[in-house]
DNA sequence: TTGTAGGCGTTATCAT
DNA sequence: ATGATAACGCCTACAA
């Protein structure tokens, strides 16, 4: 490949004069940099970034690391359009790298990403512990930050949607609604999000002087299958509901189906909960309602924070982002309306 | 950050044996190794990547661009799952940058990652054209590969599946199981995919002697509204059909729900037919028949190749995948069988 | 087995 | 307004 050099030769000038056109930084006459835009042209020359970086020690990048799991979900193209677009606009570049499947693979893909040099970096990861992110931010000097978790220490660093508070609010509504026996179907209970929507479901039903009942709530992974599955273990266990609540928006679908299929109809006897609002559920019959997190002005305030570090702020206040309560056909008054 | 340099002063030594023991050329003895690794230990030192590319002419990084408009679909997830592990087994790193929503953006990350040196690169595009990317393959030392389209030139740098072929394999089976009366709700038609698909459903039916009526196509725009709306657009033209082909899933769940509202039964008095095969689809009531397309295989083979040329290799057979066609629910047998 | 020195392609600080 | 030249952090002959 044509390098500086090259251009300078063909251009009868230095490289110093050329490495000032391309930067802008200096002065330089119309003509010589008329001849020099004329070399590069010719020569088909492109920058080679890797020498750049090295030489202004500074990559104008922003490294992302997502967890592979996320993905399926609807919110990975709202997150990355977004974040690529705003880092662009702020005159940087966006680089991904999957944290694929395990604790170990996200730390690796970090790693990566700093040796790389990116200039910031953001997680969102799904097995890393928050402390062990915290220890990762301690240790950098690069900005840092975390979305989708609750940091201890550098609550500044981390953007998260309050999982615990969206899912109470949204069996409140369905206690408001007169629903007493609610069920649950969980995500991955490894998952810190499916933890909190539980411990949300449970500290409603509390706080309304419902009792928890173990016979009504049944573990998920995430997925269709596992919805269905969950379905049919409530219904094995024959503790009555008269509302179930998902947590996500697949395997709501999955119990749907499965309610149908054993002739209990949605929503006449049974009312349904989702989470996520991903595109398609709400077309299943009846409609789905769902509890819909604001990625996108969670990554937007994540891009702008570390920004705003990398031009020498600091921040000190936390933030976060409730859900959204989206009620649609899939909820009905309850018994005790 | 500590550099090579510190690291070598604190062991005692020079910047050549740290080099030696971190890249594993040359002779270093087992003490002066273990001074260093506890240097390195010591200092936090961590190779820049940056210089170490300069140096060495290879950043050891395959560049993915995407389409933005890519993530919504079931394929995203596992296509990076696997480019990324494929591209670590074989020692290197996958770097992935967004494609947007324009050809303007998806040129520019090409550009981009092309400037960052990486050895090869991946394009799954969405607006460029085939012949600005035979061109760009043209015009470029590195590897590359385009992921879902065919190209005209450089055909052995390209993999993908034939649309038209699935999509024509798809509506004839529909033929015989006796149906006559097909509609079709197409994808973008500015999108090649679009396209072809569209183009397997009339070359089917031609293949049949059944004229191709322009009452039953409608375009869509592959979401669920576009579906929905295409059935009421149908229905308002009053040209009758026992089936219906959309010409990806989210359209036809779209349609079904649609189809429903207006008290017409699935698959009793419609069989509906999608492409994509995404996963809540068959979910849905009744579970959606759907052509999939073998992502996992398009792009291990794309990575194995890249792979194969970094190592001096060259191809010259093109390949591409059929898709599958899964029969689900929704089809039954026609008034003609 | 280890050190010296030159080079990778830029930027940036001096002079001129 | 332009040209040397020294970094940037690493690799790699070539010497010793």
């Amino acid at each position: 490949m044509a390098t500086m050099l090259d251009v300078a030769k063909r251009a009868g000038v230095s490289k110093a004069t050329v490495s000032r056109v391309l930067t802008g930084n200096g002065y330089v006459s119309q003509e010589t940099k008329d001849r020099v835009f004329q070399a590069i042209e010719e020569s088909g020359y492109r920058p080679n970034l890797l020498a750049r970086s090295l030489a202004t020690k500074s990559t104008q990048t922003i490294g992302l690391v997502v967890t592979n799991t996320l993905y399926h979900g609807v919110y990975f193209s709202e997150l990355l359009f977004h974040a690529a677009r705003m880092t662009e606009d702020k005159g940087r570049r966006l680089i991904l790298a999957d944290g694929k499947h395990s604790a170990e693979e996200e730390r690796e893909a970090i790693q990566y990403l700093l040796d790389l040099r990116c200039d910031a970096i953001i997680i969102y990861p799904r097995f890393l512990s928050v402390d062990e992110m915290d220890e990762i931010i301690q240790s950098h000097s690069q900005p840092i930050m975390v979305i989708n978790r609750r940091l201890r220490r550098h609550s500044s660093h981390c953007v998260w949607s309050d999982q615990k508070a969206s899912s109470f609010h949204a069996v409140s509504e369905l206690i408001a609604r007169g629903h007493r026996d609610i069920a649950f179907i969980t995500g991955s209970l490894d998952s810190p999000t499916g933890i909190e929507r539980l411990a949300g479901y449970k500290a409603a039903l509390s706080e309304n002087n419902i009792a928890v009942r173990d016979a009504l709530i049944v573990e998920g992974k995430w997925t269709p299958v596992t919805g269905a599955a969950g379905v049919e273990t409530l219904l094995a266990r024959k503790a009555g509901f008269t509302a179930l609540v998902a947590s996500n928006d697949d395997m709501a679908t999955g119990a749907i189906k499965q309610l149908h299929q054993r002739g209990i109809r949605v929503p006449e006897q049974v009312s349904v909960l989702g989470f996520d609002d991903t595109a398609l559920a709400p077309y299943l019959i009846p409609s789905l309602s769902s509890v819909k997190i604001p990625v996108t002005e969670m990554i937007k305030e994540t891009i702008s924070r570390l920004i705003f570090m990398l031009d020498g702020g600091e921040f000190t206040c936390q933030q976060h982002f409730p859900g959204e309560l989206i009620v649609r056909d899939s909820l009905t008054r309850g018994p005790h309306a």
